[in-house]
DNA sequence: ACAAAAATTGAACAATTGTTCAATACAAGC
DNA sequence: GCTTGTATTGAACAATTGTTCAATTTTTGT
């Protein structure tokens, strides 16, 4: 029983690990099951005996990319006990980068996710609440304390808030939904090593951008530019 | 003479058009030449004669959206005479935003060339040169001018004003690549009619982040981080 | 008006797809 | 060791794909 259990699961765990693979790199639909049970060794009945069909191979293909790369990469990793709102943002962002751009977690975890959002393929509703929902609410609640808003417990931030979730999370996505094109402009830079010091270009680009509506008005219209912004 | 050429620029008209709505809904690997020739009302073998084949027909969607795209909205878009940075840079994020999220400018267009940056289908190279490092290279000019970086002509600017315009392009795009999520995470808002007031944000939120290299510390740590720029 | 040439069409084709299910291998009970 | 029940396999299948090319229509030249 334990023998039977066990190879079955050594089974689906090799799909899993190269279904990965080829979605990851062909897209959902250019992939073929016959490649997927190529690479892994298996029958091409596998797929459907094991998962279903090639959308249920999919989904937890997905469940399991998520899992993996939020064990590696929790939400609070960098933080420990107590921390200032701008060293949680700081610790946010580098852990959301490497989440989605470095190559030791299978690189091909967060790919799936991000590629999942630009073009869902079945899987979408899901990876939403398990995975997307909680990295926005958690990135909410450091926003609502910087901005000082009171409303973090409710579901009603503001407007601000939620643009400046927006504006973080895509200079993050960019470096990887744009890699094709950031290795066209600039062939020479950036590779995985660099990750810290995207993270850290973001984090004090981020830090600037971010201020309290009543903080200070605009001015960058016509006046000098040596207004130092206090606080 | 001029009929028959009219009859086949029509034609073929009609096949960028149809095949411009299915590529942008679809992907490329899902779109079938025959569902293309249905909502053109051609044959099935019309697309093989005009274009050579699917992957022809590709390419020549993807030139046009290009050219429509920036025909509407050009760089310089808003821009009249002379102009301040600040203004310059304004005027660019409005029209970023507007040429990819725009319903007026049939929606497709920048769908396509969005869909060929996160997953290339063929055309990239070429969208690289025509569409994509023009812009780059417009931004770059706004972006050193602020920085007061001298190299503007030669192509060897700071990493500073690259991982800058990262960060601009990564907040506007994510408006397009990410809409599945933010439609997710916040149904009410934002429709189309709002682009204005995510511009406004976009740009008062890098006018900010932006800083010159020298003109003021560190402010939101004790130290700096251990590697400000290699390379 | 007629013939020659070029443009256009769509039925047929070979290749590939996801899925099925009878045949097989394997384990458990006696 | 044999029988029964379950797990696994892979050849076969129907559906769909992009592409072809002989047949047909349309245009051109005289």
């Amino acid at each position: 029983m334990e023998e039977s259990l066990k190879r079955s699961d050594d089974t689906k765990a090799k799909l899993i690990d190269a279904a990965g693979h080829v979605f990851a790199q062909r897209g959902y639909p250019s992939t073929t099951v016959r490649e997927i049970c190529g690479r892994a060794g298996t029958p091409v009945g596998a797929v459907n005996y094991h998962f279903r069909n090639k959308q249920g191979l999919y989904v937890a293909v997905l469940e399991h990319s998520m899992q993996s790369a939020f064990a590696k990469y929790p939400l609070q990793y960098g933080i420990e006990g107590e921390a200032t709102p701008e060293e949680k943002l700081r610790a946010f962002i580098h852990s959301f980068l490497l989440r989605i751009l470095d190559e030791g977690v299978p690189a091909w975890h967060m790919k799936l996710v991000n590629q999942e959002i630009s073009d869902p393929a079945g899987a979408f509703d899901h990876m939403m609440e398990a995975c997307i929902r909680p990295t926005y609410e958690y990135l909410r609640g450091i926003l609502c304390e910087m901005l000082e808003e009171e409303n973090v417990e409710e579901g009603r931030e503001s407007d601000l808030v939620f643009l400046c979730a927006t504006s973080i999370a895509g200079q993050c996505l960019y470096h990887f939904m744009g890699r094709n094109v950031i290795a066209a402009l600039r062939p020479e830079s950036f590779n995985p090593a660099d990750i810290g010091r995207i993270a850290e270009h973001i984090t004090e680009f981020t830090l600037r951008g971010i201020r309290k509506p009543g903080e200070q008005g605009e001015r960058h219209r016509k006046e000098a530019h040596g207004t130092a912004s206090a606080r």
